[in-house]
DNA sequence: CCAGTCGTTGTGAGCGATCACATGGCCGAT
DNA sequence: ATCGGCCATGTGATCGCTCACAACGACTGG
């Protein structure tokens, strides 16, 4: 027994001095130069309270002098749980997208590393599947950016072994979610035409497969309704400029639009371009206010009217929610972030009123 | 001995049949469902030739039956590398950056996992620390976007354990390099405005901490140079399109100036908002061509001229070079994609010309 | 008919951390 | 003086996988 046990320790003990390991130093390489148990090492990096002050500073030397850092893997497989945050969003170099990621990240970034998935598109299968692949790689938790109405259905039969929280998405899934509140933007945009004396406000939509159009048409329409109008019809767009200025020449010929919302500033921009090319004067003949507030939609001619939505503070929220289902297994809550109406020179009275 | 062994196998035993492991099912689990050896399970995992046909197919439909995946963090360990790719950037929702950001992570997504650091500066201990900190993850790579010229000297000293490509960085580096020809681009942007016979093209660029702003400086006054016309000073704005609305006020009162060269398309729709409210009409009283092609610049008023850069392809390249460095412990080699110019209506002849 | 080779499978160690538990010193309380 | 308890530290097992090497049978060639 006794010598079965010292030809365990031979060729191991080789091998840790010949180091054929990956890395850099390992913990008993730290352990060993300070003199302590490879434990005391990892009571050090983990902040445990029970170290003698003495003792904590001769391994933060040793660690020093190794240079030292843990491997994330091994921590990983030992605790079962990682420091990564996986993001699944879609293929989009749109202004919506792209500055929710960049917010989510901003929010994550100093307790977790963030992957991204970027997918083709938001079905369900590469959905679920991006998910799921999250989960096997044990990361901390999931954010999913779905703005699309197929996300909605996919997410209903995921597994629940981790943390997830939907950005952008629908109430429905039953999942801890942050989202704009959509209609309200919607709203402020439609109220702040009215309120210049308008007998309607047309609108530019955005695909019906988006969540994020489907909440401002409501608000749209809302809005509308709340004040005794009749809806116009819809007119949908795809997000691109390229279509609102399609939308533009068409509400060219309609005399009695004289206010349109636009469901993004590209879009209003499109319009923007056509009333132009048709020597039509804005906003004197037609009054528009877009959506997003993108960073050079004040440099638009005239300077788009439009509504911002703090993607800062949604990432934030996010973060809050998935905190607090890493740490206590919490619910289901959901967060509505409010946009805000940005007042520039894109919209005032109808042209009968002066 | 041989009761020590059962003592041995007991808890074990149990604890896998507890399972309190944090995850689904582990390779051992396979392995006894399927009959065989957890090293045959590996075999098949890694698609070891050696393998008969039969026996994957059992272990296949273990595989299946149990739903186990694989555990990255494991595999990472045992190997001493991952398949997580560290891509560092700066905090910035510019069009550049955040397409590059798009473009990158398009090329690498079918073999890597992409994890993004944000920085929110450029600057060189900043830097070194994400990079540093990738490579203590045992990332299989790391890709930089530098365009800052603080970037560069930060990368001299970082350790060489990993392969590393440097995205529109400088080439001085001796790293691996994908970068966009800035210089060319220039060129291209300021011949075209030279070739309706302007005397001269002016320049607003952007920040001189930037090197595309730089290379784009160099281009634009080589152009120059080789038509014989000295260069008229140089108008620094910040890739804003507030900036761009200062220069254009400048360039305003400067009766000779007929054409500008913007170094981005944000700073050109500033200038030609100055221009619009000014009364100056655009492009019969100043030409102006852009940088970057953003998604808008057709429905600027005027359609923006401007110069275009493939994001998606320089991702590509980035990734190329990546897995040679992986694969084959390569070089320092260094890719330069082309920009192509794209003409709509926003450049023509001078005034005096017609 | 037996040695050598190859294809297929199994065994045990090790990656680098954490966790559960053991140990030994020092303290105040009995 | 003795004992339970806390503090500081150490020991060994374990996470789930891959790697190096061993074992075994079938096939081949001399």
């Amino acid at each position: 027994m006794r010598e079965t046990e010292l030809d365990r320790n031979g060729p191991t003990r080789r091998r840790a001095a010949a180091r054929p390991g990956r890395g850099g130093p390992a913990i008993t390489d730290v352990a060993r130069l300070a003199g302590v148990s490879h434990q005391t090492v990892s009571r050090v990096l983990n902040e445990h309270p029970n170290v003698r002050e003495q003792t904590r500073l001769r391994v933060l030397a040793a660690i020093k002098e190794l240079d030292y850092h843990p491997s994330g893997a091994a921590r990983t497989l030992a605790t079962g749980r990682s420091t990564v945050l996986g993001v699944v969003t879609q293929n989009s170099t749109l202004f919506g997208p792209s500055s929710l990621l960049f917010g989510l990240e901003q929010a994550a970034t100093s307790d977790f590393d963030v992957t991204v998935t970027t997918l083709r598109s938001l079905d369900g299968v590469a959905l679920t599947r991006a998910v799921r692949r999250y989960i096997d790689q044990q990361v901390a938790g999931v954010v999913v950016i779905a703005p699309l109405v197929t996300a909605r259905d996919a997410l209903a039969d995921l597994p629940e072994r981790v943390p997830i929280v939907l950005v952008d998405g629908s109430p429905e899934a039953g999942r801890a979610l942050v989202t704009a509140d959509q209609s309200a933007g919607a709203r402020l945009a439609t109220e702040h035409l009215l309120s210049f004396g308008h007998r309607n406000v047309w609108h530019v939509s955005g695909p019906n497969t988006w969540l994020d159009s489907i909440g401002r048409v409501e608000g749209w329409q809302a809005a509308l309704r709340d004040a005794g109008i009749q809806p116009p019809p819809l007119i949908e767009g795809d997000w691109s400029p390229a279509s609102g200025y399609r939308a533009g020449h068409l509400l060219a010929r309609i005399p009695e639009a004289t206010a349109v919302f636009a469901a993004n500033d590209h879009m209003a921009l499109g319009i923007i371009r056509a009333m132009r090319e048709l020597g039509r004067r804005m906003p004197e003949e037609l009054s528009i206010v877009g959506f997003d507030d993108v960073p050079e939609a004040a440099f638009f001619s005239p300077a788009l009217t439009t509504v911002r939505l703090d993607f800062t503070e949604i990432g934030r929220q996010a973060m809050r929610l998935l905190r607090e289902q890493i740490e206590s297994g919490g619910s289901a809550s959901c967060r509505v972030v409010q946009p805000a109406l940005v007042v520039r020179d894109s919209a005032t009275a109808p042209p009968d009123d002066r």
